[in-house]
DNA sequence: TTTTTTAGTTTCATTTAGAAAGTTATATTT
DNA sequence: AAATATAACTTTCTAAATGAAACTAAAAAA
C-alpha cells in the first residue's frame, strides 16, 4: 500500500490538511458516524450531492488511508459496505468542534438538524456524546448483517 | 459586505467546510494563533510555501467572512497588519482537534514542533490550553504598536 | 537618487472539480 | 428465461481552481 498523500509539512495541523482538508472527505465520515451510512448510494443521497467520481475517489482515497475498509456483501454480492475504523472514528472530535464552530457564528443549524438533548450534550459534555456517539456506532457495525 | 461563500446544506459540518473547507485558509490562522503572524510576508516565510495568489485570495475571504480584520500601518505605512477577530479565534479548538489527531495516528509532530509541556497541556487540559493560548494572543494584539 | 521592501496583481500552464452519460456485474420482475 | 432494474462505479468533457513565475506600485532605506 503506497502512501496516497504528500504532507506539505511536519505541522500537525498542515498534516490534517492533507488528510482530510477538501470539501467531501469529512462529509463522507459524517454520513458514517452520524448517519451510519455505508453504501455507495445512500452517500449519495446527502443534501450536498457529492457527484459520484468524487464520492469513489474519496472512498478510495480513505480506504488506503485505513480511515475505513471495504467488506462485499456475501448475502447481496452487489453492495459494498464501508465502515469506519479507529483512525476514521478519531475524526469525529474535529467535525464536533466545527458544528459546535459553525453553529455559533452562522444559522444556528444544531437546532434544526439535531434534537434539543443532542445539542446541549455536545455543548456541556463534549468528550460523553462522542463518546457515546463512537458506542454507538461500534454497536451498529457489530449487528449488522453483511 | 455580500457573503463570500455558498453554502451546500444546513448541515454544520458542511457549513464548516464551506467556510474553511481548503488546504490555506486554517493554515493562515495557525500562523495568527501559534505564531502571532500579521503581515502578509510572515505568512510567506512558513514552511508550507502558501502562493502569494493564495494568501491574497484567503486573506481577503477571511475579512470578509470577519474571522480577520485588516489594519493598515500609521507608523510604517507599507505594512498591512491582519489581525484575529473572535470569529477566527473560534475556529482555534477545530485545530487542536487536527493536531491531536494526526499525532496519535501518523508520526508524532508535535514532538518536534511543540514543547513537552504544550503536548501535556494540550492532551491533559484542552479546554484550559485553548484559553491560555486565546488569553496570549489578544495580550499579543492589546500591545502591538501598529 | 537609486535601491529595497511590502503587499500585492497578472499571466499562463497544469490540476482538480463536477455534470452527465456510459459500463459491468448482479438482482429482480415479468 | 428474458427483459428490466439496480449498485457501484468509470469515462468523457467542460469549467473552475491551483500554483509557479514574473510583474507592479507605493513606501522606505541607503
Amino acid at each position: 500500500m503506497k502512501n496516497p498523500v504528500e504532507f506539505r509539512s511536519i505541522c500537525p495541523v498542515a498534516t490534517s490538511l492533507d488528510l482530510i482538508g477538501d470539501k467531501w472527505t469529512l462529509l463522507i465520515l459524517r454520513d458514517m458516524i452520524w448517519g451510519h451510512k455505508s453504501l455507495f448510494n445512500e452517500f449519495q443521497q446527502s443534501p450536498e450531492s457529492i457527484p459520484s467520481k468524487m464520492l469513489a475517489n474519496r472512498l478510495k482515497k480513505l480506504e488506503e488511508l485505513g480511515f475505513v475498509s471495504k467488506i462485499k456483501g456475501s448475502f447481496n454480492k452487489k453492495s459494498i459496505y464501508y465502515l469506519l475504523e479507529k483512525k476514521g472514528l478519531d475524526t469525529f472530535p474535529i467535525m464536533v468542534e466545527m458544528a459546535v464552530f459553525s453553529s455559533k457564528h452562522f444559522f444556528d443549524h444544531l437546532g434544526t438538524t439535531y434534537t434539543k438533548e443532542a445539542r446541549t450534550t455536545m455543548k456541556k459534555d463534549r468528550k460523553g456524546y462522542i463518546t457515546n456517539l463512537i458506542t454507538n456506532y461500534k454497536k451498529f457495525k457489530k449487528n449488522l448483517v453483511i
